[in-house]
DNA sequence: CTTTTATATAAGTAAATAATTATATAATTG
DNA sequence: CAATTATATAATTATTTACTTATATAAAAG
């Protein structure tokens, strides 16, 4: 073939997984950080952070320290083709005012 | 959660996968049979038969027979927040034109 | 400076999915 | 209606990917 799709099949693969287009889902609504997403998604801290870890290296998300959290939050200003699903994507705000209140604290 | 993503998932798989994000970008092009495709991708008729069942049943394409040949084409007037992405997809033109012209005949 | 908290990474296991090989069906043609 | 052509389905194998468990790092607090 002269043309290929990879590199957009690459991107899709990032969005077609429960837990990653959940996160993408809770950073639509504000920046967060690993423990507040663990919290939401109920599944271990080491699964989350993989999965950060290839929305990061995907160009989906960046993250920013401040002190001893991460916080990550989307980024796809590069990728308009996106902002179809992006609005797609079901609220998480009831989700999110549930969040515990120790959390990042 | 509340709220769930898995339907959005569950077709974001079907796209996400380069055999069958290249079929739907030559089916963007016009409708095509199963050989017309089977000879672009250059793989087995089973393996895009299975894919083309899993496009169907995930609604993005549709199939009408004409006589012995069954063609396929895109489905996408219920899912508008793909428009992005069949935007994004390389131009299929070029594999059209060398297509065996044996095929289909 | 030791302990705690937040996060990342590595290694191994389990599950899901794509591709292959073999066979079946359905329409067409001689 | 037997042979051919187009396509589908089933079973198996191979590959990929997610998840788990264990461990490492980095900042903060006592």
């Amino acid at each position: 073939m002269t043309q290929t799709v990879e590199p957009l099949v690459e991107t899709l693969k990032l969005l077609a997984d429960n837990t990653r287009l959940t996160i993408l889902a809770l950073l639509k609504e504000k920046e967060m950080c690993v423990c507040d997403i663990v919290d939401i998604l109920q599944t271990t801290q080491p699964n989350i952070s993989q999965h950060l870890r290839k929305l990061k290296k995907g160009g989906l998300v960046i993250e920013t320290r401040k002190s001893q959290w991460i916080y990550y939050s989307l980024y796809l200003e590069d990728k308009p083709y996106l902002e179809g699903i992006l609005e797609e994507l079901p609220s998480m705000k009831d989700d999110i005012r549930k969040l515990n209140p120790d959390c990042c604290k």
